[in-house]
RNA sequence: GUCCCCAUCGUCUAGCCCGGCCUAGGACACCGGCCUUUCACGCCGGCGACGGGGGUUCGAAUCCCCCUGGGGACGCCA
């Protein structure tokens, strides 16, 4: 086969979804694997329906999931005059006739062979007429075969076939001159040389229909690899009411790209028992051989798992970049607080999304900590102040903050007071983070830095 | 309703094409235990599936047929 060429081509009525999003990904994956080509298209011939805001959106979910196209963004509705040609060539050739139905004939035939327990398809009407009046109202279809089958053969599915007595002639030009969706995305694919068509299965009806077109029109047919749907928890098709559906969403939310994109990616593919993909794995291991024929439901418990792995495994530098992000957005000024490499090293195995740690991390750039009352009341009494005096002691003494040496002084502690660390770590971590729940108290402290812990005990005593 | 697609634990899946190695493997979730200064991480263990019925075969999760179930399409949306 020559040079691969795949493309994604989305029509911009909203965001980009996950959904699309994993089309896209086997896409472009495939593109980047064989040094081939990814095209991205906008679908925007219903000119009612399309934004500039949803390219927009689409673009920035393509761009935060990494990926890139090597030609496009493509519009559809700057071609209109160029697909007006090839309406007019089909007409030319016989291949295409004016209908002069109207809508509502047309919703009351369909309701009707409904109810007859027919397939509701165009009967035609208007495919022999002799009078083509010119000044009135139509719409132009394209005239199908009327018997034989229409057959092609999936890369995933594998061999399908259309009983060409199934299809009707579909309308390629509305009565206001613009090119309908199953008309245009023949002549783009065509002439745009993309040679491997993936997209969702819902897209399996029109196939037939589709290749009628590029036979009418002269092209080769290219292949085609129809991608399983993602379905809800109630396998209905994935829809808001399931929960976010938006990729940016999950940005939002505190997920990671490359937890989504190894969520989604292996949701409908698999590659022995493993589990975990990075970019470049997927690079090397994924596979249309490998995509499984079935429907698949999203579970959001996997991706908060793979998305917690994901930040365990993450590098600092880069996490506390991203973390600042979300601190910023929480409001949180973290100009005169501690490194924030550290204080992602310090959360980074207890916070499965982004926000969470944003979360944990409040505290370290809140000089006056709010101090939990119940906390408070608990480890904030008489006989746990000399605990914390002798906590100041010791660590006021001590001059380099760095684990080994804070674990050595709060040894001495529990040497000078005779108490177990069980007796003496809460009452520290109530005066520095307000709260019982924090990283290991040795690197919050080591977090805080000498000034920092000081200035809290000193409050945290002012407490008793 | 008609057409098309699909069918292994609750979920994602391995195995199926090239029947025996499957008392069906892994992962998420869930339950128990261990570790532990809190919360987590981690580790160990448990629960849990071949939709049903017919064939073919010495032998079927694997091949064939029917049924059932689920999904999708049926638009002057894409």
């Amino acid at each position: 086969m020559s040079e691969l060429r795949v493309r994604f081509a989305p029509s911009p009525t909203g965001y980009l979804h996950v959904g699309g999003a994993r089309t896209a990904l086997f896409n472009y994956l495939l593109a980047r694997q064989s040094g081939g080509t990814f095209v991205l298209r906008i679908e925007d011939t219903d000119t009612e329906r399309s934004t500039q805001e949803s390219v927009d959106a689409i673009l920035d979910g393509m761009a935060w999931l990494g990926m890139r196209p090597d030609e496009g963004p493509i519009y559809q509705s700057e071609r209109f005059e160029h697909y007006k040609s090839k309406v007019q060539q089909l007409l030319d050739e016989g291949n295409a006739y004016r209908c002069y139905c109207t809508p509502e004939e047309l919703d009351a035939k369909r309701e009707a062979a409904m109810k007859a327990g027919e397939k509701p398809k165009y009967d035609g009407t208007c495919r022999n007429r002799e009078d083509q009046p010119t000044g009135q109202a139509h719409v132009v279809r394209f005239k199908a075969p009327l018997d034989g089958e229409t057959c092609f053969n999936d890369k995933i599915k594998g061999n399908i076939c259309f009983q060409n007595t199934e299809l009707d002639d579909l309308i390629i030009q509305r009565t206001d001159g613009t090119p309908t969706y199953n008309f245009v995305v023949v002549i783009d694919d065509a002439e745009m040389k993309i040679n491997l068509i993936i997209r969702g299965d819902d897209h399996i009806n029109n196939t037939p229909r589709q290749i009628q077109l590029y036979r009418a029109l002269g092209y080769d047919v290219p292949e085609f690899a129809h991608v399983p749907m993602i379905l809800g928890s109630d396998k209905k098709r994935l829809s808001k009411r399931h929960g976010a559906t938006s990729v940016m969403a999950y940005r939002d939310m505190g997920y990671l790209p490359e937890a989504l994109t190894n969520y989604l990616v292996r949701l409908g593919w698999s590659f022995g028992d493993e589990e975990i993909f990075a970019f470049g794995d997927l690079l090397e291991k994924f596979s249309l051989d490998n995509v499984g024929k079935s429907a698949g439901v999203f579970n959001p418990e996997k991706l908060l798992w793979l998305n917690a792995h994901w930040i365990k495994n993450g590098n600092s530098a880069r996490l506390a970049r991203l973390l600042k992000e979300y601190l910023d957005e929480k409001g949180v000024d973290t100009t005169d607080g501690p490194n924030l490499v550290m204080v992602v090293e310090s959360l980074q195995e207890r916070a499965q999304t982004m926000l969470e740690m944003a979360d944990g991390a409040v505290f370290y750039f809140t000089p006056e900590v709010e101090f939990d009352p119940a906390a408070e009341e608990k480890f904030f009494k008489s006989e746990t102040k000399p605990v914390l005096e002798c906590c100041r002691k010791h660590l006021s003494a001590l001059g380099d903050y760095n684990h080994d040496a804070i674990e050595g002084c709060m040894k001495a502690v529990m040497e000078e007071l005779g108490l177990k660390f069980g007796k003496i770590g809460p009452v520290l971590r109530v005066a520095l983070v307000g709260g019982t729940q924090s990283p290991s108290i040795y690197h919050v402290v080591e977090v805080l830095g000498k000034e920092r812990v000081m200035a809290r005990i000193e409050r945290a005593l002012t407490r008793f």
